[in-house]
DNA sequence: CGTCCCCTTGAATGAAGTCAATACGCGTGG
DNA sequence: CCACGCGTATTGACTTCATTCAAGGGGACG
């Protein structure tokens, strides 16, 4: 099947794409190629974008700040993920995408993006799927941070973070990149870095995880979920088209 | 133009229905209408739901619980708000839709849901709007609980709401229906009931509502905004196509 | 008239934030 | 090669915000 990009791996979860959608997907991707440094800004609030972005390489994340400077991480963007979908239809940005990491990115073109989509059925569920999943991260992360504690707040994080990130083939066994600060945790977890920290030590304490220069180790993946109190199915990762013939053209998933 | 219902009446904030457009609006949501009791479930976590609901009249909420029993309130659906659209994607619903009072919602099936958006793209197109809006609202709320203090929070809760009811032209001067309990808007926020209760005095110590039998009334909304550090631009209520007339087939939104 | 919710309030407790000092690690330049 | 500096991580002491527990109070409804 070739070397799989990190897009093309997380589609493949749900929707089985042809070698033909693959082949159009690639193409849709290595049209228009963007590096920044880490800690700069993809797009801002109040920007009005053109296109949308893929990334391709390195962490960023999607943030949104209060007048007085409090910010609140509302997402965080891996290889693979798409980010700003809406940007078909709304007219400006309401919060802030920035790179965590040296970041390269696609950014794809309205009438591309509607083109491929058009002509692969199956690349445009793949899609949808992808955008609906993003809402369900979302939703969880509201309830992340208004109910869990500091402790399964951060667990949460790492077991969704470490599960993303295998679903892109981007972790060894039980170990994984992992490039964000104690302030990055701290914001995506509505915690201040200092308890952040302390809440590390506690984790670190009970053998739950080893984070060691930007790479973490998951001991025990099982027993870190069940601290997290982690219930997998808001992710959906489950595969919708297991019987469809990738080949079969317009076809639609199975319910 | 005749008596609007609330989903017309807020979709006409994005996008201008045509007269034939508003009667497939019409016809869409008066076929299957299911009416059920305050605290009744819609759907529940697990479900496969058949059909896309749309809300008629009375107030509804998403709802997702923890193990132990924490629950957290994702969003509230009032007269006008569409649930579900995902359904016809993914599989397994992870979180529970319960009314929150005597609830009339309409289910449409996915047939006749295709059928209208590839018949109406104007239809199509404010569909899409408002399941962005929808994203954008869960963000912020995201934001709300992680990052805002029990005042702040509570208050960004009463100007969303109020503004939302005004879109669908429930509001009387600076007046609303207010059904919610003390007990949901702790859910909502992440605070505890009794907590909520001290806030709600103080809200009310500073005049800033005054909240009595189901109504609720903002004698300054700029102050509580204010207090909320409320920035409306999440929910883009900005019109995207004023110019465009509504009578042109396959219009699409000028940018 | 009693009962069931829901709202309200007080007192004690607890989780997380703030402030501030210190330690570590790494790259740069002397 | 070492010293310095800067960004990040760590820790302690104290404060604050919110929770918990517990006890009334009030209104709607049978």
């Amino acid at each position: 099947m070739g070397a799989e990009t990190p897009l093309i791996r997380k589609l493949q979860k749900f929707v089985r794409l042809s070698a033909e959608d693959e082949r159009a997907l690639d193409k849709l991707v290595q049209e228009r190629i963007q590096k920044i440094g880490g800690r700069e800004d993809v797009a801002r609030e109040g920007d009005n974008p053109e296109t949308l972005k893929v990334i391709l390489s390195g962490w960023a994340c999607r943030t949104k700040m209060l007048e007085d400077g409090r910010r609140q991480i509302l997402s965080f963007f891996l290889p693979g993920d798409l980010c700003e979908l809406n940007i078909y239809i709304l007219r400006e940005m309401d919060h802030t995408i920035a790179a965590l990491t040296p970041l390269t990115y696609a950014e794809i073109t309205r009438d591309k993006f509607e083109h491929v989509t058009s002509q692969h059925p199956r690349i445009a569920q793949a899609f949808w799927w992808d955008t609906l999943v993003a809402m369900a991260v979302q939703r969880e992360w509201t309830l992340n941070v208004g109910q869990r504690t500091a402790l399964e707040r951060i667990s949460h994080l790492f077991c969704e973070l470490f599960i993303k990130l295998d679903v892109i083939g981007r972790t060894r066994r039980n170990r994984c990149e992992f490039p964000l600060l104690q302030s990055d945790l701290g914001e995506a977890t509505g915690l201040s870095t200092v308890h952040v920290n302390r809440t590390l030590r506690e984790l670190r304490s009970q053998n739950l995880i080893v984070l060691r220069g930007k790479e973490l180790t998951i001991p025990d993946l099982e027993r870190l979920k069940e601290v997290a109190m982690f219930n997998i199915s808001y992710l959906h990762l489950e595969h919708e088209s297991q019987e469809l013939d990738p080949n079969e053209i317009g076809g639609r998933a199975a319910r």
